[in-house]
DNA sequence: AGCGTGCTGCTTGTATCCTAGTTGTACATC
DNA sequence: GATGTACAACTAGGATACAAGCAGCACGCT
């Protein structure tokens, strides 16, 4: 009657850990520490942690501990790349129904997105032009392809939560940049919708550059 | 000194059962059955099952077992849309001088498969054309999709054995098709990769359709 | 016969104990 | 003072013990 298990317990424990700063990249956490703080035995937090080295959040050096990966700036390059190969996959499998269905299903979000950037409510923006982003990965209608997606965007919302990005400057112009991609997918045009994706990320992102 | 870990053991002992035939999809298999095939606890066992499940070879079921998974023909399907997608997407990312390189790399392989084929020898053919499709994503100069991409082609290898997957009816087409995605490759035209990907997918696997 | 109940043998989940490797430090030695 | 070495305090990996859940089956009741 627990509901979960206490191995899903630990791995929710140390992800949020890392995700609000509590455990920072380059910290070494230990499973007795870990476990000590939960209440429970190594055997669950050694479970949680090879799952959470698998994800990509931390790794296990032999008989040291696990240390909490820092993100390069190259693999948040490369996330990004493969994001946007999904996207672009995404739209191009499309069929026409659901293409059409796209538009009313985005709108709503859409005017969020822009209520929220008006606002300065970054938060919400960012969550919100990630269910954007993802809808092009369900257009696909492949369920692998989103699942590794999701993996990704985990990732991502760490960098974006470490770097404290802006996003942008002009936050009126990734509205407008948003609404273009979703003509592009509306259309079907999957190489426009890649190309402008590019140069949506490089504008948006240019921050971090490098 | 040991080299590898016993749950390293216990992995690839469990990783070769299914993929050669011992443990059929449908079949449960239990730790300590395993673990006593391999005169260890189930200690390592276990986190070698876990390791398994995220790989996606079998479903863990609280308190029943683990489950081999069978590959629907969905989910063969969407792999290789995804593994496309990757493809395809090295091709976009790569530079003037990799793909120039490009050729030279991939005309050794290209004969290779030609001799295998010819000599009927389909298992070296089918690791060359592995070889081969990877080639593009390497093209692409992104570690974590070459990551990816290498775990969708384990998942591919198994399917094509379990399928006894005789590649097409037409091998010297085959080998004109790998002939042409290089030529796209080499130019930089990624959607016309990417169309004619598909094209040779569809033609290759025409048989387990559906 | 049909149905419910509890027993039995399986399974995984968790805790604890033991082993072995690594690292930093204090101390002896040069 | 610099350097090498032994040791102490960690670490994770593995083995084993115990707890708890599920499923099938036999048995007894209706």
């Amino acid at each position: 009657m627990t509901g979960e298990s206490a191995a899903d317990r630990a791995h929710a424990f140390v992800r949020g850990g890392i995700m609000d700063g509590t455990y920072p990249p380059g910290s070494m956490l230990s499973e007795n520490e870990v476990a000590a703080s939960l209440a429970m035995s190594r055997t669950p937090v050694r479970a949680a942690l090879a799952r959470l080295q698998d994800e990509g959040w931390v790794r296990i050096y032999a008989q040291r501990g696990a240390l909490v990966r820092e993100l390069t700036p190259a693999e948040v390059r490369e996330s990004a790349e493969v994001r946007h190969a999904l996207e672009s996959a995404g739209v191009r499998r499309a069929g026409p129904r659901e293409r059409e269905r796209l538009r009313e299903q985005l709108t709503g979000n859409l005017d969020e997105q822009e209520r929220a950037l008006n606002a300065g409510d970054f938060p919400t923006f960012t969550k919100l032009a990630m269910r954007f982003h993802r809808a092009f990965v369900e257009l696909g209608g492949n369920a692998t392809m989103l699942a590794m997606y999701d993996r990704l965007q985990d990732r991502q919302q760490l960098s974006i939560i470490r770097s404290a990005d802006r996003i942008t400057d002009d936050p009126q112009q990734v509205i407008e940049e948003h609404r273009g991609l979703l003509d592009d997918a509306e259309a079907g045009d999957w190489a426009a919708f890649a190309t402008h994706l590019d140069e949506h990320q490089s504008r948006s992102h240019a921050l971090e550059g490098r």
